[in-house]
DNA sequence: TTGAAAGCGCTAACAT
DNA sequence: ATGTTAGCGCTTTCAA
């Protein structure tokens, strides 16, 4: 490196190629309102001193930022991974940077994220928010002015666009399959009940009881959060029950909840489904690949991503009505024979 | 909302507090320089206005903006996704944002991230480099004068903190193990050759075979990159040999490797480890945790994020020397009974 | 086709 | 304890 001074301003590229700052801001935002001799002069000074703009000012004076947020509640889930990739692809092609956050669930977390990212003046946000209580922090988002769109879940009395599952309809699916099989007694293993999605599987759960004439047991569902953990404290919790009142189906709601709830049967020497019957919601991605018999119900994740990205930029470009616009897309039943058997054989 | 105006700056707080713009800065940044009645009457109209300040102003004129930029090389590799929650959490102890990018092993799409995080006027970089020609991206951040510490991958010719894990060591004790098992023909399938890792993990592989008097087979040594459909791949080519060259073990050297190779395996109606061992560098998480019968070397995910974030903050501090500071983790062998016998049998 | 002036929202440095 | 001034790096507007 020539230069001794690390920061290097448009005003620096101005004095080496003998224009003003205007030319050299010309050659980059409208290089065809630049004399053709000019403009190489300004792109070999650019080159030369290695300028790179600074986006805060662009930003301080355009009022906009090209960039826009994710936030996913759990950046482990693999549901959630493979949003993040169809939001980048989509951003990139729209020439938008990704700020991507990981709220952990956490309510708060997610609070000061959005607060963070409203301080510098994101364009829009995506957003699976933590709980239903997000919306007093959506609220601040509106109130700036930037739009935002929902990702898999939906909150009540926010207006915007959204793009969620069928989770009513894909846990309805995921039950009927169970009492299809013969089962009448089902436990539920459950996320936090003021997630939306929990609650909507769980509506759905108990909705294909009812056709089938059964009436829910409150002793079967087990509500905590979507952790690994919890899966497995819920179904030793199950386990604890009672032989005659044992379920002999479980319904994890997710597939962080299935995989604890597998291993606490494990540990109790439980066989899946000789012993017990398990089926999931989301897939279990590099787990369903190693081991491919459990049965979940799949969400096109990659679209969830995409889709939502398209809204955001569509309201960013402004060509789009006032009315928000809701998708929800289907899930898909993929049927495994269930593994564990032998797994606990093994194990012996 | 009472406001119309959607844009509140600092300007319409200190009309409303009946102060001077200074006053409610000092407010914001020190508040014990102020008086507490002004004090109060400033923070009422902060409250009242929803005031966020506009920290693309407070960068451009601070110089800092308490933003690092953490960019992995896999986003839906596990062993990111856990060291994106230890940089998270150490940075928000110190009160920074952190721009998460995804390169997906691309050096371009790595290069245009880096770029618009420096035109971001992101304070510092923590990256895990898609290949060994990040050394020019690189140069760009220290040219900026912008600290960045490598994670999981060094790289020859930067001078840089670092946390990498030991790779050589561990394919070392990896294949240590097959051969300790009487296996004499090991397979390797293997990353990209520019790729770090990659590199290191043959070079252990092969330490390990002559240590023990045999001469790498350059036919059983498939590289590609660390994807599923690779692993899948390679395991197909390796298959594809007469029997009496066939390896009777295969070194996967990532996960995504070892999930393909067992896909390909299965395909092909061979069982592991009755047909042929398999074991992998980097545990498999939720895979693990459900079929829980493979041998792998696993890293300390989350104290690569931790320590390379302390690294990185310590150098934003400026209480630290000149000279880079490198640690290498040490993996850990987690030796399981490999599953797909039984796989392959309830398969059929 | 190019440049000069003004200002985006904030704070450092210097008053008062 | 509070206010005034100037300027961070860029672009918008207007002028030449």
């Amino acid at each position: 490196m020539h230069e001794l001074s690390v920061i290097v301003t448009i005003q620096d590229v101005a004095a080496r190629a003998r224009v003003s700052a205007m030319t050299v801001s010309r050659v980059i935002n409208s290089p065809a309102r630049v004399a053709p001799t000019t403009r190489q002069r300004v792109e070999q000074a650019i080159q030369e001193l290695h300028y790179v703009p600074n986006a805060l000012a662009t930003g301080l004076v355009k009022g906009r930022t090209r960039t826009i947020a994710l936030i996913v509640s759990d950046i482990s889930n693999p549901f959630f991974t493979i949003v993040v990739r169809g939001v980048e692809d989509v951003a990139q092609r729209n020439g938008y940077t990704v700020i991507l956050g990981n709220s952990d669930e956490s309510f708060e977390k997610e609070r000061q994220y959005v607060t963070a990212l409203l301080s510098k003046r994101i364009d829009g946000l995506l957003i699976a928010p933590a709980s239903g209580d997000s919306r007093a922090t959506l609220d601040m988002v509106s109130r700036r002015g930037s739009p935002y769109v929902l990702i898999d879940r939906d909150i009540d009395g926010v207006i915007a666009d959204s793009v969620t599952g069928d989770n009513i309809g894909g846990a309805t699916i995921l039950t009927g399959h169970l009492l299809s099989l013969g089962h009448r007694r089902i436990g539920l293993i459950n996320g936090q009940r003021d997630v939306p999605t929990a609650r909507d599987r769980r509506r759905g759960y108990e909705a294909a009881l009812r056709e089938h004439g059964i009436t829910p047991d409150p002793a079967l569902i087990i509500e905590s959060s979507y952790r690994r953990e919890e899966g497995y404290r819920a179904m030793q919790q199950i386990l604890a029950l009672p032989l005659e009142r044992r379920p002999t189906a479980i319904f994890a709601s997710n597939n962080f909840l299935a995989v604890g709830a597998i291993e606490a049967l494990r540990a109790a020497n439980l066989a899946v489904p000789a012993d017990i019957a398990l089926v999931c919601f989301d897939d279990i991605e590099l787990a369903s690949a190693l081991d491919p018999f459990l049965t979940v119900v799949s969400q096109p994740a990659r679209s969830f991503g995409t889709i939502a990205a398209q809204f955001l930029f569509e309201r960013l470009d402004g060509d789009v009505g006032r009315q928000p616009r809701r998708v929800v897309l289907t899930p898909e039943l993929i049927v495994r024979r269930s593994c564990g058997a032998q797994l606990v054989r093994r194990a012996e």
